[in-house]
DNA sequence: CGGGTGACGTTGTATATGCAACACATGCGT
DNA sequence: ACGCATGTGTTGCATATACAACGTCACCCG
């Protein structure tokens, strides 16, 4: 029973593939002072400038509160602006957030490389789930 | 450039799967007050009565601090005892953890069913990272 | 024996995440 | 206009995670 959870759980494998990727990219974008989860939403955010915090949420599927605390870290940072829309919440990006977006291209190609190394662990993934 | 990295980062993708993966176990094992992390390794110290938490923290990849709070919590719990070996510490699993990770396999297996379905995402994943 | 070195765990601090509870706005129906 | 349901965001609390700094233990070498 023990043995069969460790041999075939979806959980355990994604779970640690996440540690290992996350780490990846917080590292490398560590220098600039940004991480990962930011820069996925600084790209949403600048592809889709006026996008409702809702929206990019379940694009994610990112729990409301989850992202609204991330979000109120990256408008410190001043690469967001939030913008009040009835209910809602509309979200822009700022010039200083486009530059970030911008300097963290190299970074995260250097990323991406290492971690198609590391992917290569989802496909025994994959078999062993079935 | 931005759109390239909402097309093809691996770390978006890893992610956003791990937190719907991880809500998936979680939800289904809070009745029984326990979280999918804890299942990882009460597992992996049941199967491995006096495993020194270093090679646990290296097989999962976690780092050491993490494992240190985790096991605490289950320490806490009393599903694991923690025996000084010098400077490194032997994990055990308690009769009360056998009996928790019993009760919690019919819901792991039911997560496992529900994980296959959104694993299907893994594998767009992966050929886009190409 | 004494000092240094490396391995191991813990503590401080920060981000990421989620659930539950609350607050607020909107819009609808009467 | 009133009240109610719904959608949206925020706050309180808890876990998971990582890095940096520190304390300790063990071990080895001179």
């Amino acid at each position: 029973m023990a043995e069969e959870i460790q041999r075939s759980c979806v959980a355990t494998r994604v779970r640690r593939l996440n540690r290992q990727i996350t780490r990846t990219y917080d590292e490398l974008l560590r220098p600039l002072e940004m991480s990962g989860a930011q820069l996925t939403l600084l790209v949403g955010i600048a592809l889709h400038p006026g996008v409702k915090a809702v929206q990019l949420g379940k694009a994610l599927d990112l729990e409301r509160s989850t992202l609204s605390r991330n979000l109120a870290r990256m408008v410190e940072r001043g690469w967001v602006r939030e913008k009040a829309a009835g209910a809602a919440v509309e979200l822009h990006p700022t010039s200083a957030g486009l530059d970030a977006l911008r300097c963290a291209y190299p970074a995260w190609l250097e990323a991406q490389k290492r971690a198609a190394l590391k992917a290569a662990q989802l496909e025994p993934l994959l078999q062993r789930k079935a």
